[in-house]
DNA sequence: GTCACACTGTGAATTCTTTCACATACTATA
DNA sequence: TATAGTATGTGAAAGAATTCACAGTGTGAC
């Protein structure tokens, strides 16, 4: 499997829900250049990102919207589905498991876990809610690969450590502090702050550098 | 002032939530490597980052933690604080509005806005929530500069461009979708579905490849 | 059947980002 | 006051990511 930058993959994961809102509509094929304009970017990159699925494009023709969602699938999916963990059902676990819940079969949210007393054993957004001492069992018994963090920022560090201790590979983390964890582990921070403090900026100054203008 | 790239930008910006903790702990210097281990980089990233916000550090003593914030908070802040407003108050916009509520005197949310009725004209987590159609009047009266968005995705673009129309120069946008808007605005996009994906994706080719390993 | 065109796939060039490595400078100590 | 030692600030090197640019190719027109 040919290897891909963390922006690469980030771009096939953008172009594959293009490719479905297209194929929703009936489209069935799609030049380089107009899935660059819908995604934002140009169409060499599209171009170079489609590369790592094995290219099908044909000229005159483009890409057959079907093959490409497909072959995306194929590169981006886990072979038979994936359930991810969730940690912290306050406002924006909640929010979040909303959103998640019922959108995309092959990777869902399959377990919640929470401190309190209050929303453990219930059932939120079609998601058993459990109490953290039942974590490490949980996610062993669902082979939960993945875990989305939204504990208050003085636990994250410490739910982390359960979590990867129960097997988990992959954190989202919307907590506003650097996880430490192995080298083993990948993790993708969230941090709306900074996202807040860059728009901010560069609103300020002259705004954007580098939008998409034509 | 000098130019930094949305990358550096980012990192000062959690520098200064990291080094606002150590000066909560009364930590009174500390030096590049340090932060560097804090925030999951290295020691000559953090000093060539510093270097836009003009370095103020000594040898044998590292920086100032004081001074520090207060450099990075002339370079990063606008002057004299600066409001934002959201659009959408919905399950995610609910949970926005509560983490930002309080919490930084220089950039907080300062309007709310939402199409159902029975939304608007409260005041919701200190904010007040007004109908969409006051969107251009209040945004010009509060010079708002800077705008979050977390309506429906189909209803984003229109949202933008309404927001833009009233003056609005940034945007952070949660919609999963992209949004074509003029050179002059900055966009920032948080994709919480790409964000999964990704790391569904490396935690299960062999994690990460750059993480806090030392 | 064949021609011309517009688009793909991709090496090479460019641009952007990170890391290296070292001269410089400050402090503590004696 | 002189000295030793360690951390900074930064040019230069290395490494990534993006863009350029063009050869190759399948398609539709005729
Ligand atoms: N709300 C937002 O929009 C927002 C934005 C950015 C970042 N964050 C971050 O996301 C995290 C959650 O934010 P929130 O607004 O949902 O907070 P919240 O207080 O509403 O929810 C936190 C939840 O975590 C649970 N919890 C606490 N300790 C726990 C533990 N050790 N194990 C399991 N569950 C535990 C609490 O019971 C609560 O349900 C925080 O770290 C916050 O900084 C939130
Ligand atoms: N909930 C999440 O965690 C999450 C995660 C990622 C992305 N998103 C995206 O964020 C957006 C909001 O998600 P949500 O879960 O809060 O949805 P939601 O349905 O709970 O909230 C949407 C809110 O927007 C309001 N609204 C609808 N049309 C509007 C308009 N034209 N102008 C102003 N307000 C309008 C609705 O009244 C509602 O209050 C969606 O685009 C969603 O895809 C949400």
């Amino acid at each position: 499997m040919p290897y891909v930058s963390e922006k690469n993959l980030g771009r096939l994961s953008l172009y594959r829900r293009l490719l479905n809102r297209l194929q929703a509509e009936g489209i069935r094929n799609i030049y380089s250049h107009e899935l660059a304009r819908m995604a934002g970017g140009t169409a060499a990159q599209v171009r170079r990102d489609l590369m790592a699925v094995g290219s099908l494009g044909s000229p005159k023709r483009g890409y057959s919207v079907r093959e490409l969602i497909e072959s995306i699938g194929i590169f981006l999916d886990a072979p038979h589905g994936e359930g991810a963990a969730i940690v912290g059902v306050g406002n924006l676990g909640r929010a979040i498991m909303a959103y998640f819940a019922g959108r995309r079969p092959r990777l869902s949210i399959v377990a919640a876990f929470d401190s309190d007393p209050s929303k453990v054993n219930r059932v939120i957004h079609g998601c058993r809610c459990y109490p953290v001492e039942d974590i490490e069992r949980v996610v062993r018994e669902e082979g939960v690969n993945v875990a989305i963090i939204t504990v208050p920022a003085r636990e994250a560090q410490a739910t982390a450590e359960t979590l990867v201790r129960a097997g988990v590979r992959g954190l989202l983390n919307f907590a506003p502090v650097p996880l430490r964890v192995g080298p083993d582990v990948y993790v993708e921070d969230i941090d709306m702050t900074m996202a807040l403090e860059k728009v901010a900026y560069f609103a300020r100054r002259g705004g954007a550098v580098e939008e998409i203008t034509k």
